[in-house]
DNA sequence: CACTTACGTAAGTTACGACTTACGGATGGC
DNA sequence: GCCATCCGTAAGTCGTAACTTACGTAAGTG
């Protein structure tokens, strides 16, 4: 969760979106250096939200589906029972008008 | 989402699925002081993931579900994204395998 | 109408995280 | 084997956000 919470680091995020890609071509249309990609990467790995690979000379990084659907997972939790917490005081606050 | 950052923000989001909680409630079971609390209310409010309402003396928090939906909408947009990418790359490698 | 309770905000300190430059290691090409 | 490419890590700087204490305000209580 925290791991999505930096700005550079969703937009690394979001180009990996179109598929997989080496950090020299994330780091080239992004306004930080190529080292400060690749401690994003990182983060974003050990957050388990993107695998890595070995190819020739260069990484690629691609999204992982089971770090996103842990996320989703976690956030429905919530969704749940926020609505049934909703849905219960919003009930009680007709209640009083009833009184 | 970077409203989700930081820990206690969250410790105070998990406290607020069990239903609506005034300031003082909140900040009773965590490490940090009462006016911490409020301005991490304050961003959450701002982010639009909680809603207040005046109860008395008291400021009652409770969770916004259009917010907790305008963020479970952003993530599965990545999510089938990210699940034809990682499919297609996957696919794509079997192809290597193949030759 | 004093007194208490519950809260938000301002000001200041401090810790953390994002970034840079510099360096070393691994792979590919010629 | 030698040079170039691509990348990760270390060290250091700097901005920001999280926290504290202090204060002011609005609403219940007797």
């Amino acid at each position: 969760m925290s791991a999505l919470a930096d700005p550079t680091r969703r937009a690394i995020f979001e180009r990996l979106v179109d598929g997989p890609k080496a950090v020299g071509q994330l780091a080239e249309g992004l306004p930080v250096s190529r080292p400060a990609v690749s401690q994003h990467l990182k983060v974003l790995r050990e957050a388990g939200l993107v695998v890595d690979r070995a190819v020739g000379t260069r990484r690629v990084y691609q999204l992982n589906p089971a770090g996103l659907g842990a996320l989703r997972a976690w956030l429905d939790r919530f969704w749940d029972q926020a609505l049934a917490a909703f849905t219960a005081a919003a009930e009680s606050e007709g209640k009083h008008e009833h009184d």
